[in-house]
DNA sequence: TCCAATATGTAGCCTTGGCTACAATTGGCA
DNA sequence: TGCCAATTGTAGCCAAGGCTACATATTGGA
């Protein structure tokens, strides 16, 4: 062992170790934007189809405790994705409908996808929820040209 | 506002309340998974090529401190995922290996779905390590079904 | 044989994203 | 007009999963 006799043994069908960290790594942050997608489009839904997004009815689709979803909220604030005045709805600014408008193209897209290949509705529609943040800008364009082509 | 002008303004397009908090309660609990089955795929792929599973050799491989990984494979263990002697590397318990098979197929099918429908395959293989926690069973029926039929 | 490099383990810190409990503000309607 | 229910906001807690820094143990080789 150590690390001579690692590199001697290694490659053994495992690929190389920079680019699995790599790949690892990728995973992790995507999960971390994950969250800030989640609520850009969701925000932008809720003022589509009822003309504002409150924190209460973002929490309440999130399944998560309004303490939660104001204090993400704030965090949003911060980063220049929303603004809101007290008591009275969010806000996307323009940053913010940029990121729900991409997050939301994916995520129909992902949802296409996985229908194209057989997965029933509401399984698709569940499962992408998930999906959506892990798809590359490649394997998107992918996506595309697949469902198009058919 | 309130909630009975929700009510009556609701359902524009926009999931059930619960469907949705389902679905995004899903993805959560998916990426608190996620950890779990990266870790014991890799313990088994590094046993599979090298002989053993050596806690720097995972922290390497998945890009992360080595007091990071020490600390989570305390936690598998508690969990009855793996047992280790010190200085001996690390090895799955039944329950282990069959988290790490699971996910090993899952994570195969996913890369060759993706691959199937036109994504690059090193694109597919770095999407798929954060997609595969995301994939439902009955997603992943269809994923074998589409890509065996073909 | 023994020591230096490597691996393992521990301590303490941080951020994220959950939660409950309580406080303050609004605004519909009795 | 004023009250009360809903919404919004605050405080303080927790666990997960990162990190660095330091401490200890092992072991291949000189
Ligand atoms: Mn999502
Ligand atoms: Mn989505
Ligand atoms: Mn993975
Ligand atoms: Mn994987």
């Amino acid at each position: 062992m150590i690390a001579k006799a690692q590199t001697q043994t290694a490659a053994e069908g495992l690929p190389p170790v920079a680019a699995q960290a790599r790949r690892f790594g990728k995973a992790r942050s995507a999960q971390s934007h994950a969250r800030m997608e989640d609520y850009a489009e969701l925000i932008s839904d809720l003022i589509a189809a009822q003309g504002e997004a409150r924190a209460t009815d973002i929490a309440r689709r999130l399944g998560v405790s309004h303490a939660t979803t104001i204090k993400f909220l704030a965090r949003m604030k911060a980063e220049g994705l929303v603004t809101s005045q007290p008591y009275r709805g969010v806000f996307l600014t323009a940053a913010g409908a940029a990121l729900a408008e991409r997050t939301r193209k994916r995520h129909r897209l992902v949802v296409d996808l996985l229908v194209a290949v057989g997965v029933p509705q509401d399984v698709a529609e569940a499962d992408a929820e998930g999906i959506e943040h892990h798809v590359s800008d490649a394997a998107l364009a992918a996506f595309a040209r697949f469902v198009d082509a058919r």
